[in-house]
DNA sequence: TCACACTGGATCGTATACGATTTCGTACAT
DNA sequence: ATGTACGAAATCGTATACGATCCAGTGTGA
């Protein structure tokens, strides 16, 4: 009666899932595997089909003959996948809103009330958990099993990119508390859809011009 | 000097890939390694790789300890992916528009014509081809690769499920040239890009519309 | 000093082999 | 006749082993 014993191939996937996303691995690090292999206590073969998904997820890069690495971003690949989620993320939010509850509702609005208040000691980490758990309250009832598999794999890449390299642009947070507010007006008053995917996709668009205007190399996901 | 020696898990790869594009793999096919690989000259263990990247795109169904088969399409999975299509092409046509020359412009033109065309004596496989061809010009110009391969991952979805069993909506075909060369007159026109947007999604959503309100099971992508 | 061929080690890619799991047919009891 | 227990066949999952490929460092000739 094996209980957690989930096959090898799976638990070497979630254990490089978890250590990129939190940032552990640092982009370009280099996936050996025989190494991986020797600390989960298994063959290559197994691993080596891990790798293969992740990169499937974006989350490595993989050459032929030579190995894979954890997926570094530029500032391009941070920008082209900004874009993208802004596209899906507002898709997502606008099938969702017709069925978001008064307490789906009532939840967001306190989340965005925690965001407020954890303005006052500005702790990035703390900010991006519960601005995660916000964005994820608003878009998680959407009915198109797809489209949320791709929210949440913009979201997924992003957090990886963000945990290696945080940066905090100066203002963008406050703003973005704001944005939330008008978005969640937004839900209650069951604006059409349109309207909705339109603020959903300019929160992100807007997060992504601070970024630029900024200047700055790190990427940010408020 | 290996001239066309890719790797055997990439032969396995592109040799189901072609297959379940093509149709001749109909959805619900068990694809069992051992088979597979016999037929490839190889072992399982390449073809079990080639599998799982399947699996990753959506192509092929995955349960641990019991195999792989061809992912079939249910009504509802159909309208999912057709959905999320509309949102993700008309996102990447919106983009590409401003990046569209005079020559990419004639030559979608001209590819309509010949859509047109071929509404005289009316073959499916021709249109699709064509079809196909049509919104390819359209969209490929699209600078953000990420958007652009969430594209192509749509519509090879959508030509394997179409493949297996092709419908033809009645009076589709026509209306579907005509809001071609409306949506070519906007980009022509250099048309705000919201506006492109909104054409486009249109175009899909109309499809989707047309094919529930004929009722029918099979799918369709014109 | 620089360019280039060579060699050694590290790592990947795959074949083979075998244990683990599921599935299905069959016999048995009710 | 129906449901259940058992067993065998099929298939998956992974360990091990070995050839193939790439990269770095070394030596040789100009």
């Amino acid at each position: 009666m094996p209980a957690a014993t989930a096959s090898k191939s799976q638990r070497a996937y979630e254990l490089l899932h978890r250590r990129i996303s939190a940032g552990e691995l640092v982009p370009g690090y280099r996936l050996v595997l025989g190494t991986i292999a020797a600390e989960l206590g298994c063959s290559t073969v197994p691993v080596r089909e891990a790798i293969r998904r992740l990169e499937a997820e974006g989350l490595v890069a993989f050459e032929p003959n030579v190995g894979a690495t954890v997926a570094g971003v530029d500032t391009e690949l941070y920008l082209h996948t900004m874009q993208t989620l802004s596209v899906i993320e507002g898709a997502a939010t606008a099938l969702a809103a017709p069925l978001l509850t008064a307490e789906d509702l009532a939840r967001a609005r306190a989340l965005n009330g925690d965001l407020r208040a954890s303005l006052a000691d500005f702790d990035p980490r703390r900010f991006t958990e519960l601005n995660d758990r916000f964005h994820a309250a608003v878009y998680e009832r959407c009915p198109n099993p797809h489209i949320l598999d791709l929210v949440h794999r913009g979201w997924t890449r992003l957090n990886a990119l963000r945990a290696s390299s945080f940066s905090h642009i100066p203002g963008r947070a406050l703003q973005s508390v704001a944005e939330h507010d008008a978005l969640l007006d937004l839900l209650e008053a069951r604006a059409p859809a349109a309207e909705i995917e339109r603020a959903a996709r300019a929160h992100r668009t807007n997060t992504l011009n601070a970024y630029l205007a900024a200047g700055g190399h790190p990427p940010s996901a408020i």
